[in-house]
DNA sequence: TCAAAAGTGTTATATGTACACCCATGC
DNA sequence: GCATGGGTGTACATATAACACTTTTGA
C-alpha cells in the first residue's frame, strides 16, 4: 500500500517568476504591493512577486505565462526555471512551496496593471529594490534570481532576449554592467560579441547626440548554438 | 478570498535523488528496481532513483537525507537542488511533482541495501546506465543531473567532495574525464589545479606498478572560496 | 630490464587587457 | 566648434595547448 496516500497533508504549489526588463540603460523588476484588508490573506501591503497556484493539469511555464502574459500583459522571451524554495514555514497558513521561474521580456508598451490580488504595481531599477517587507520568501527568490542572472549572462547569450529587435551594442552592454561588479571596456566587450558572429548590422540610426549608432539584429541559429555550447563574457 | 484553497486538487510532492560516486577512475550512480508486485504501485520492475515524499514540517534537504543517510546509508557530502519536473501526466495516478537534487558520496564501505520499495539495488557507471525502462521521468532527471554535473564540475571545484581525504591528481583527473566529452593533459590539468594553492601534498604511497602516487588533501577554506567565486577547468 | 605510472619543463599560440585616436552628429 | 557618443586598431601581458623527457617502481 502507498504511503504517499496517507502520510503528508495538502501542500500546496505556486508558481512565482522574477521578471527582468531593460530600459534606459538599466534593468528592472516588476514588483505588486499586497491588499491592505487582508481577508484572510497574510503579508498585507508586502512586495510579492507574480504569481500564483499551480492549476490542475497545468505545467509549471504554463501557469508562469498564464499569470504573466494573460493577468499583467507581459511578452516572455525567455524563461527558465530557477529554484524550488519549501522551507515549512514559508506560509503561516499552510505548507507552501514555491517553483519559482526566470524571465526577460522586451520592455513593454503598456504599463504594468495591477490586477486583482495588489493595490501597486510598479518597475523597480536593480539598485533600488523596495527595503520595505516583502511577502513569503519573495525576497530570497529576487535576490537568487540576480545572482542567476549575474552568473548566467557571462556564459549564455540570453541577455539579448532583453532587447528589441534591433539594438545598439552600447545597450547590450548596460545589460552587462547593470548586472556586473564592474565596469567593462566599450572596445574590448564589442570586439568579443562580434568574434561570435552573432550579431548583424542592420541600420545606423541618429539617437541624441553624438555619432549616430550602429543597430543590430542578432541571428537565432547562432544563438541557440552558442546558448547549447555557452560563450564567455568579460571571463 | 484565497483561491488558493478552493482551486487545485491535492498536490504530491516528492524529492529524489541523482547520487554520484567514484570508484576505480569511474563515476557511478545508484539505482533501485521497483518491486514487480505492484499493490497499485505504478512502473512495476522499472529503474529508478531514491527518493520519497516531503513529510510534514521537512525541508527539502531533510527529505534528501533522511532517505539517503537513513534509508540507504549513503554519507552525503555535497548536496544541490536540481531542477523540479511537474509535467502533469508524470505519475499516472495523481498530480505529482519531484523536487530533485544532485549529491555526491564517498565511495561507502557497504553494499547499497535495497530498502522496503525496492526488490534490487546497484550501482551503474555513468556509461553503462540499464536501458530498460525508468519509472516515472526519472530517466530526464538523471540526465538533467549528468548535464549539470558535467557543466559544474567546470566551474566549482565540487568534485572533491567525491574523493577520499587524500587523493592522487590522477583520481582528480578521471573524474573529469568520466564526465566531460573529451581527455583532458594530464600535465597541463594537474599545473592548472595547484594554481589554485587548493591541494597541499600529504604522502607519498606506491599503488600498484609505477612510479608512487603523491597524495593530496584540499584546503576547506580555499575550496570555499573557489565555490564561491568559481575556477576554469579545462575551458 | 622493461613497461607502467607519475613528475617536471619549454615553447608556440590564442586570448584578454589596456590603451589612444578618429568620426559624425546635435547643440 | 566643441562636447558627446560611437567606431576602430595596436602593443603588451597572460593563459592555454601542445608536446618530450626523466624518475621510480613492480613484475
Amino acid at each position: 500500500m502507498s504511503s504517499r496516500i496517507t502520510l503528508p497533508k495538502k501542500i500546496f504549489v505556486s508558481v512565482d517568476s522574477v521578471i527582468f526588463g531593460y530600459r534606459d540603460r538599466q534593468l528592472f523588476v516588476p514588483l505588486f504591493r499586497r491588499r491592505v484588508q487582508g481577508g484572510g490573506e497574510p503579508f498585507p501591503d508586502c512586495w510579492s512577486l507574480p504569481g500564483g497556484p499551480l492549476l490542475d493539469g497545468e505545467t509549471f511555464e504554463a501557469a508562469c505565462r498564464r499569470k504573466l502574459e494573460e493577468d499583467i500583459g507581459l511578452k516572455i522571451e525567455y524563461l527558465e526555471q530557477l529554484y524550488t524554495f519549501g522551507a515549512p514555514e514559508r506560509d503561516p497558513r499552510d505548507r507552501a512551496i514555491s517553483v519559482s521561474y526566470f524571465a526577460f521580456i522586451r520592455w513593454p508598451e503598456n504599463p504594468l496593471v495591477a490586477g486583482r490580488d495588489a493595490r501597486e504595481a510598479r518597475w523597480f531599477p536593480l539598485d533600488a529594490i523596495p527595503t520595505g517587507p516583502f511577502a513569503f520568501d519573495h525576497r530570497e527568490i529576487l535576490d537568487t534570481a540576480i545572482q542567476r542572472l549575474r552568473g548566467k549572462l557571462l556564459y549564455q547569450p540570453i541577455g539579448l532576449n532583453l532587447l528589441d529587435d534591433e539594438f545598439s551594442m552600447a545597450d547590450l552592454l548596460a545589460i552587462y554592467e547593470a548586472v556586473l561588479p564592474r565596469k567593462l571596456d566599450r572596445r574590448n566587450f564589442s570586439k568579443k560579441i562580434l568574434s561570435f558572429k552573432l550579431l548583424t548590422p542592420s541600420r545606423v540610426v541618429a539617437r541624441a547626440r553624438g555619432r549616430p549608432t550602429q543597430l543590430f539584429r542578432f541571428d537565432r541559429k547562432i544563438y541557440q548554438s552558442l546558448q547549447r555550447e555557452g560563450f564567455s563574457i568579460g571571463t
